[in-house]
DNA sequence: CAAAATCTCTATCTGCAGATAGAGATTTTG
DNA sequence: CAAAATCTCTATCTGCAGATAGAGATTTTG
């Protein structure tokens, strides 16, 4: 990547420890730049306007405003921006929130530094990221796990985003449902189950519905 | 239950308000009375040897002397007491080891005072105690979501313990293996697998791999 | 040492899961 | 408003999962 086409990152934080320890990281790579460090939504808001960022780095629980209404300033002036927030264990539920908003993605905050630059990277290609830290370990076992051929790459953690239906169908499954016991449930028919099912295999790039469950279950995906 | 027939129960931790709320609590029930509070592992293996409890639930965090190595000692000269390992989210890790010294099974911390309660009669009358708190809520849906039928009870959250094997299965499974590749990894037939998962199975009360892993995982049985 | 538990294996059978390949209806987005 | 995405459905086919029923070998326990 040539000089000045680095990655324009603004990283949005209250805590001090993440703005300096990410905030320090990213000045380090030679392809991302830092364009500012916020410490509330307000001011993200602000230094987006002024930065115009590539990639925002968004926590949720910030004071005056929060990250989900500073995502949703940010992309009603900036829509080319990638948001992605970050969260810690405890408000996973406010993810969804934050991705209708109009992140791409999120990671958790005890993420390897790693994961938070490879979610920068993925973020500035268009792709969406549903990263995390904690679970990193477990599920680098999962994929490899599920791909025991010589010479395998390790898979990307990068999916595309869920359907509403698809995350619907998806905690079901993690409630241990058959497919006919779902397609009950939410008065489908059993194909259309099978259909959604399909389609999240593939997003999850997993074998069968263990392996999906699995990698939802410790990344924070379901209930 | 006639008076007399009480289950003594002794309460080993150094958390004060683990030992009054639970503590109180047993003092409350008809079939149970607290012989002794203990608030390390050296106290709790001097007040068992003292006052010969049917249940001991256990710390593992305490000072002097480990909640295992208190199990151990106990289970050596009083190898008839049932001891219920007490757990936070945090020291999981530590729930095999107890098992091992001799506990029945373990109890999480943040359990409901109900839970609490019939994990002691469970150990008295003799069965294994596999029960949360923190996963109770997400593993009643579970069962209940695999019992529709009408009129079914829901499920005692109680399990009669995995062998060695087994519990190598189902972290195998829990990683998302198919029955072929954990029959490859652990360099035995598939048939075999497939026994073991059988009997998992059963031991669980679940209907298929999916329910298993999902309860698996939400009780922290496996990594 | 004998009994019980555990681990291993074989073999057959049913059924659900998932792949594949569309395609129509509805909703969302530019 | 047109295009794209989403949700829904149908239908067929393969294969793994799990049930069932033993049974021998080994290890653990009283």
């Amino acid at each position: 990547m040539p000089p000045g086409e680095k990655i324009k990152v603004l990283l949005a934080d209250d805590q001090t420890m993440i703005r300096q320890g990410f905030g320090y990281v990213i000045g380090l790579q030679a392809d991302m730049m830092l364009v500012g460090e916020a410490f509330d939504g307000k001011e993200a808001v602000d230094m987006a306007i002024a930065s115009q960022p590539d990639v925002v780095l968004m926590d949720i629980q910030m004071p005056r405003m929060t990250g989900i209404e500073a995502t949703q300033a940010i992309m009603a002036r900036l829509p080319a921006t990638k948001i992605v927030i970050l969260t810690t264990f405890d408000d996973q539920e406010y993810i969804v929130q934050g991705i209708r908003a109009g992140a791409v993605g999120y990671l958790l905050k005890d993420a390897e530094v790693e994961d938070m630059l490879e979610a920068v990277r993925s973020a500035f290609r268009g792709e969406a990221v549903y990263r995390t830290g904690l679970a990193a370990h477990a599920l680098s076992k999962v994929v490899s796990a599920s791909y025991i051929a010589p010479g395998a790459a390790p898979k990307p953690l990068v999916l595309e985003p869920l359907t509403e239906r698809e995350q619907e169908i998806l905690q079901e499954m993690a409630y241990g449902l058959r497919n006919d016991q779902i397609a009950q449930k939410l008065v489908i028919s059993e194909g259309t189950v099978k259909s959604h099912v399909h389609r999240i295999l593939q997003k999850f790039g997993c074998e069968d519905r263990t392996q999906v469950v699995v990698t939802a279950l410790r990344n924070g995906l379901v209930k």
